[in-house]
DNA sequence: ATTGTAAACATGTTTATTTT
DNA sequence: AAAATAAACATGTTTACAAT
């Protein structure tokens, strides 16, 4: 309790939550009959509240060994603690491990720790704690001083990562929530490319660490080995992975702009939420995307999301996204070709040199007419179904075990 | 542009946006036509695409002076910096100004370059930058060495005055949007209180920096002078300026999560979002609240809300908000009637005195019955009329002239 | 190539001190 | 009392480099 608190109504609360007198959170059955005390009389006054809350806790009584009251959700279990030992191989004769604290990496430390949380969910500073609480080595290094090394490290892999996923905390004040991205099989991601593309087409090996071994640490099943697409960001995400910062292009803002979205539904209603539909920082999850393959399953996508967009309203919240998937695909098709025919600056230089006509405007363009580039990729049409249900089901990035989408809120 | 992005890919966009070949967000009739385009032929090829959007583009082409991409919504508006000069006092022949910079405060500057930006929001580098555009000061310390001390004060009164709020980025990994929440009156607010209560209540005079003087900065109204409530959350913060960091107990959350949230309308389906209306570090905006006449208005908001609490659903969101409300009032009179009769103590120790008897499940607990504390208050109920449309009204809390419900952000 | 480690840096929050 | 100023600190992002 920090001094600064003077008043007593500060020190009731403070009390009331570190004393424990409130019941855990397993206890809901109480509190259903205390909604209904509350419904079926007339007011509770407080201090009569406080008096059957008493009277209802207690029992549920849990030690919590956390330091401070922001990690109260924090509970030590015995068996999980045994658990990560082994896997540590603390328990091993061995005297050489992996680190000082184990033969696991920061990464899985940090999965664990947040596939063992409530909610599937942790702040960084409840991650620290998670730490000192299982991890005997960290125990030993929690001061200030000893504890800068590795506490900057688990930043650092928290970043660096692309499985982790940093989600804002709905109370404004409080650091964010870190997840775990099931999809993203691979842990580590480069945030940037290197220099050349060259050596970034070799094949890489990734390993999942995420669901490893014991019972205890993950109910989750590992079921998305398929190639399929589970969200139109996820194609997004595989077309935008060679630009290390993507601006939307003007034109497309406006375009989105013009379209004025439906007032009903999940879906916001300013332009600027649609952005959140474009992460900016997108990193390759599957090197394979890159075959002539999966350019091709684009592009069959692709023209289907084309056809449909002639039949549907520009209110529709849908048409946006569909825009966007098909400029997305179009640019970066066309880059592609360029790359591979190796006049990398042909496209651009003509496009630089053009001198800009006088406007036209409200005119009836015909896109397929006019000039330049020999760029003619064969569009496979299939019998690829995707219709709007599709659409609008794929954009549920659902995790799969958790309770609800948490990815919601960063669409929202 | 970065030597870092090598690709040719990352050219093209760089050169698309810095050279402005799209038109600008003014020119949205084209893009009306280019949609139709889309809509009307069948797939529109990229070369064919930016040869279209050159013909277009130019015309609407605007100097930007903003240094790297991250900044190009930002642009000279010559009037602007004329207005500003003024008021900041450099045509005046006077030798004495408030600071080196002129007659502003940095929280008014701050007003003024998110007030004069398109969206009513500006990240914390498109206001450093709006800054070296406009002010003469600060453009003659842009540089990294002699920056830091304005830069950090600019922190400072982002965080410090909560009439600046911020809103986390749609872009992952993108910084916040800095906003203006026009309803804190008061521009300054402390984030915690001072160590003793006494100097609170004093009566403090606030200034209202939002919406001064010019016309062109400002075309906002200020027409929310009554002291009526906007919000629920209005209504709790007036109820939590006392605390400087507030846990909601447990036993809350419990009656919160308990009651299902229903998966229809706008309200999010998470126990956890229903805290995004309860934001933890709430701040006092009108002094006044304090009065005796406000704590009976609360009293019989809240009267009203209970007995429309009997009449509802678990399973309807807006019970999740009413027992929200009801908890905090009933909390927060009891603790006033404690402070008013100087027994501070008294509560307290009776709650923590009291032996916690053996669980009742679904018992049938009258609240009014039992046992301790003599503060009975006086309900006064009169003729508030206060229906769910109302309260739904209520927690809309839109900005006056934007133009959309930049706030919702936060919400979901 | 993967992982650990250090560090520079940006963005926010908070407290303390000085100036006016 | 309000504003400017300095500074400590937490949280994230990114780069560099060493160890394996
Ligand atoms: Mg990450
Ligand atoms: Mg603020």
């Amino acid at each position: 309790m920090r001094a600064s608190c003077s008043s007593i109504v500060t020190d009731d609360f403070d009390d009331f939550n570190e004393k424990n007198l409130y019941p855990s959170s397993s206890s809901s059955n109480n509190c259903i009959s205390l909604i209904n005390d509350i419904q079926n009389n007339d007011f509770p006054f407080f201090d009569d509240l406080n008096d059957e809350i008493c009277k209802r806790s207690d029992s549920h009584y849990e030690q919590d060994l956390s330091q401070n009251s922001s990690q109260k959700t924090l509970h030590y279990d015995p068996q999980l603690a045994n658990l990560i030992e082994n896997e540590l191989g603390l328990n091993d004769c061995q005297t050489s491990r992996k680190n000082a604290w184990g033969n696991l990496s920061y990464a899985e430390l940090i999965a664990k720790a947040i596939q063992n949380s409530d909610q599937q969910r942790l702040t960084l500073s409840q991650i620290y704690s998670w730490m000192i609480l299982y991890i005997p080595y960290f125990r030993d290094k929690a001061d200030k001083k000893s504890s800068t090394g590795w506490k900057n490290s688990i930043r650092h892999n928290l970043s660096l990562h692309n499985c982790f996923v940093r989600i804002p905390n709905e109370i404004a004040g409080k650091s964010s929530w870190w997840t775990i991205d099931h999809r993203a099989k691979q842990v580590r991601g480069r945030k940037r490319l290197q220099s050349n593309e060259n050596s970034t087409k070799s094949s890489k090996t990734t390993t999942n660490y995420l669901n490893k071994s014991n019972s205890t640490c993950s109910n989750l099943t590992n079921n998305q080995q398929s190639t399929t697409f589970t969200s139109v960001r996820d194609i997004n995400k595989s077309f935008y992975h060679h630009l290390s910062t993507q601006t939307m292009p003007n034109i497309l803002h406006d375009m989105l702009k013009s379209s004025s979205p439906l007032q009903t539904s999940n879906y916001s209603n300013s332009v600027d939420n649609i952005y959140s539909l474009n992460p900016t920082k997108c990193e390759l999850i599957d090197n394979e995307y890159y075959s002539l393959n999966n350019v091709n399953e684009y592009e069959m996508i692709s023209s289907k999301l084309s056809k449909q967009l002639k039949t549907i309203d520009h209110s529709n919240p849908l048409f946006r996204r569909m825009v966007l998937t098909i400029m997305r695909h179009q640019m970066n098709k066309s880059k592609l070709n360029n790359n591979n025919n190796n006049n990398n600056n042909n496209e651009r230089e003509k496009i630089l040199s053009t001198p800009p006509p006088s406007i036209i405007e409200n005119s009836q363009c015909n896109f397929n007419s006019s000039s330049s580039s020999s760029t003619t990729t064969t569009t496979t049409t299939t019998t690829f179904d995707f219709d709007f249900e599709t659409i609008y089901d794929l954009d549920k990035t659902t995790f799969e075990d958790s309770q609800f989408n948490i990815h919601d809120l960063s669409h929202f």
